[in-house]
RNA sequence: UCCGGCGUAGCUCAGCUGGCAGAGCGGGUGACUGUUAAUCACUUGGUCGUUGGUUCAAGUCCAACCGCCGGAGCCA
């Protein structure tokens, strides 16, 4: 008999098939039992009525536990009060591994409980539901960089140095000397963008920050996208049309998902291109005229970016920040030497940032300046350096990070629901 | 690191001015031919976070510690 999957159901009509899942809730009424398999592609339900099927296969389904696996025939028939349109009208019933006891009821559970079973927790509807779209959101990166012949360069894990400064470093032993886990891939996509042109690069990053807030992880991942002959200009078009991309194929192709997680789904259409342009000087006015203490020179705080980004319906680009609130390889602009040529993006809704990028010094003389000024170790950053001596170019690029991406998709609180095992200041387990 | 809050059954929680440890869910048993977090009956289940203190008596009051949650800073 043929096993089929469960979101292909509807070519089977009328046809006998086998199901292969687990258990995901169980209903009994008399002569019947009502079997809710799950399979990783949807749930059906499967309907054993005594009269159908042996005397010893209507007993097992009576005591079946949650989440034990089943091998389970029938007969595939549409069926109306079904939420899938179709119900398996049961034949036979296989157990393949038993579960009793699953610690995961369909009732409530608190954030702790579910963040330890994480590895069980994967199953229920909504973790799935994420997931599936941060899939999906992977994907659309892959393919937008695809589409406009970026070249994948994967950056290292262990760096010999910060890119941002060392206190943020998980430092691990490297044989005889010290190494650390990269916060960043950029260094590598400069280099990487003076060989290719266009390059981005994808992959897990990491933050020892001791910080306990709905938006940070101590790992995760993030695209870095990397272009040569490029000013701030053109950076912020890209950076634009890219989340644009994304918000696109994720309101394609993950409607039923976005449901599950009753997203508000009007908010997201509500955005459009361009995205509001707005420098860092008109974000400080507008803040203070809508009540906020904010002064000219401090970085935007987390209540400051809420308050910004709840103005419009769009993301928004705030560009030129003080140049002394940003890191060491970001350049200065010709029009006004207090300022950076720097973009964040702050996505709608209050979810703050999910992009930070800019043009970066070309300058070998600027930059080796700025390295000492920003106390960091030259010999380290010696490589990054000869970039500007053997025909340095105007460059920029920017960092995303997937997990508040998929967190303000999705419509989550807190990004930990975003990744599928997160690495927390309070959580290395499971 | 700082500021708040919370630790009671497998889970979510109630437990008042100190006086016999509780509910719902889950687990188990049974009833029911259409259930949708099914329903109904019975039943099972406890080192009240840890240590110390006050008291005739502490889940309850006090102290310290541990764990977790929320927020701030920093950032994607």
């Amino acid at each position: 008999m043929k096993s089929v999957r469960i979101s292909q159901i509807g070519d089977f009509e009328d046809q006998e098939v086998q199901l292969n899942g687990w258990l995901y809730n169980k209903r009994s009424s008399g002569k019947l039992h009502f079997l809710q398999l799950r399979d990783g592609s949807g749930i059906i339900q499967c309907v054993v009525f005594k009269g159908d099927v042996a005397p010893e296969i209507f007993e097992l389904c009576g005591h079946v536990g949650q989440e034990c696996s089943l091998a389970v025939a029938g007969s595939v028939r549409k069926d109306e009060r079904s939420p899938l349109g179709y119900e398996l009208g049961v034949k036979t019933v296989e157990v393949v591994g038993e579960s009793s006891e699953y610690p995961i009821t369909p009732k409530e559970h608190g954030v702790s409980f579910l963040l330890d079973h994480r590895h069980l927790w994967l199953r229920s509807s909504r973790p799935h539901a994420i997931l599936k779209i941060r899939s999906e959101i992977c994907k659309a990166c892959r393919d937008f960089m695809e589409e406009r012949d970026f070249t994948l360069i994967d950056a290292p894990i262990f760096t010999p140095a910060a890119c941002e400064g060392t206190s943020t470093l998980f430092e691990t032993d490297y044989f005889d000397q010290k190494a650390f886990l990269t916060q960043s891939g950029q260094l590598y996509m400069e280099a990487a963008a003076m060989a290719f042109g266009n390059v981005y690069c994808f992959g897990p990053t990491f933050r020892a920050e001791k910080s306990k807030t709905r938006r940070h992880l101590t790992e995760f991942w993030m695209i870095e996208p990397e272009m040569a002959f490029c000013d701030l200009k053109k950076d912020m078009e890209v950076a634009e049309e890219f989340v644009y991309y994304i918000l696109k194929r994720v309101l394609e192709k993950r409607r039923e998902e976005l449901k599950v997680l009753e997203r508000d789904i009007e908010a997201l259409e509500k955005v459009t291109l361009p995205f509001p342009r707005l420098s860092y000087d008109e974000a400080i006015n507008r803040l203070q005229d809508l009540g906020s203490d904010i002064k000219w020179g401090t970085d935007l705080g987390g209540d400051d970016e809420t308050i910004l980004s709840k103005q419009y319906d769009s993301p928004i680009l705030v560009h030129r920040y003080p140049l002394d609130v940003k890191a060491f390889y970001m350049k200065e602009d010709p029009e006004d030497s207090r300022l950076a040529l720097c973009v964040d993006m702050l996505a709608p809704e209050g979810y703050g940032e999910i992009i930070g990028g800019g043009q970066r010094e070309d300058d070998f003389a600027i930059l080796t300046r700025k390295i000492n000024e920003h106390e960091l170790p030259f010999e380290a950053f010696k490589w990054y350096t000869d970039l500007r001596k053997y025909g340095s170019v105007p460059h920029a690029g920017f960092g995303m990070g997937i997990e508040r991406v998929v967190a303000w998709l999705c419509g989550l609180k807190h990004v930990r629901e975003t990744i599928p095992f997160p690495r927390m200041l309070q959580r290395l387990y499971p």
